[in-house]
DNA sequence: TCTGTTATTGTACACTCGTGCAACGACTTT
DNA sequence: AAAGTCGTTGCACGAGTGTACAATAACAGA
């Protein structure tokens, strides 16, 4: 299965000296560097990797990206984005009813191309720039409340009250986060299917069954 | 608060040339990484960087650890062994009532010095190691058991029933991360308090109120 | 006091890192 | 067809990386 936002190198059209138009340019960038994180980690992705992976030369990433940390800050948005969108896609096949999408959102949560541990090292690298830069900090924050606001959204249609949705929503988002994180990083563990009936169980609890 | 772990490097009587019992210079290295990881997150921390940290030269930590991922790995075993500590610690402090033990299991998790930025730096250090090698993910999988075992135990103390246990502690276990994690990576989003009454009202809906 | 062991040092090696920048050349405009 | 724009290259630079290894010196046992 192909990757939401990760394209193929060999297609790219870009791989001759060529100019391209700057929003594609670095589209291809984002998606390069996207690949090698998901390949060789955190620790492995640089300038040169990346450039080589996107097949141009590597003064080009200074010329598009204040530097490294701006790049993965833009692919981490990125990917974001995707997941998102991969998140409304599963709700819209879900129909109307508002406990069927919520059920969707939690699934499609613990079902690749979400559920991936190229994600993680993603979403990794990422959070080690988060401990080091406050800019970055605040891009976390400002990502995860859209996450949040989707989970309140979510549960206000069915039918939790005002005065418990914000702490519900910030349970509902760790309890997905926390069974997201370690089916990635032990996938053996447990299963996909498993954590999507504990966060439905635990959905069960704060919301009656459906 | 002085932080379990982390011993003050100007006490450190190890600072002129001397010789050491291997078992003490190995700690006082590990001790040195700790700080290191916590102060400049995974990107800063280097073999020179912890060598300066220590007042040792670099080539000792080659003659003590394989290698630099090495040092993480036995840096992170410790801080899974100080982390355990702790949170025996706090139970034993909450007497013998099995659910009492719980919520002092959950809240000491939010609470300083568990509930630490610096310590989250280590811990996304090793996850990255995670992604990347497998004699690493193999310890994580042995650490993440030891965590899960011990939230059984308390579980089953509790009451319940065993058919339901593996589950259960997979899902406290995620709730407590995911919590842990947006309480370090996010701090101004939500209290330790407040990561505490959700947690202990999810226990509630899992074992009934106390 | 001398000797043997080995913890510890300091440096050298061969890399990779991110960034800066002059030159080049693809494309647009005139 | 000539000129101008700017996307793109390729390399140089200094700093930093992990590891290897001979030299040094602290300590233990004789």
């Amino acid at each position: 299965m192909s990757k939401p936002g990760i394209s193929d190198p060999q297609a790219d059209p870009l791989h001759v000296l060529r100019r391209a138009e700057p929003d594609v340019r670095r589209q291809s960038l984002i998606a390069a560097c996207t690949r090698v994180l998901a390949r060789e980690g955190a620790a492995g992705t640089s300038v040169r990797v990346i450039a080589r992976e996107a097949r141009v030369s590597p003064g080009l990433i200074t010329h598009y990206f204040s530097g490294i940390d701006a790049l993965v800050a833009a692919t981490y948005a990125e990917i974001d984005r995707t997941v998102a969108e991969a998140m409304d896609a599963a709700m819209a096949q879900a129909g109307d009813d508002p406990r069927a999408r919520l059920d969707a959102f939690v699934t499609a949560s613990f079902t690749p191309p979400i559920a991936d541990r190229a994600l993680l090292a993603t979403w990794i690298a990422f959070w080690s720039l988060v401990t080091a830069r406050a800019d970055i900090a605040r891009q976390h924050d400002d990502q995860y409340a859209g996450f949040r606001a989707r989970l309140i959204d979510l549960l206000a249609a069915c039918g939790v009250p005002q005065h418990r949705q914000r702490l519900a929503a910030i349970a509902v988002a760790a309890l997905i986060d926390g069974l997201w994180l370690e089916l990635c990083l032990s996938p053996g563990c447990f299963t996909g299917e498993e954590a999507s009936r504990i966060a439905r169980d635990h959905l069960d609890a704060l919301i009656g069954p459906p």
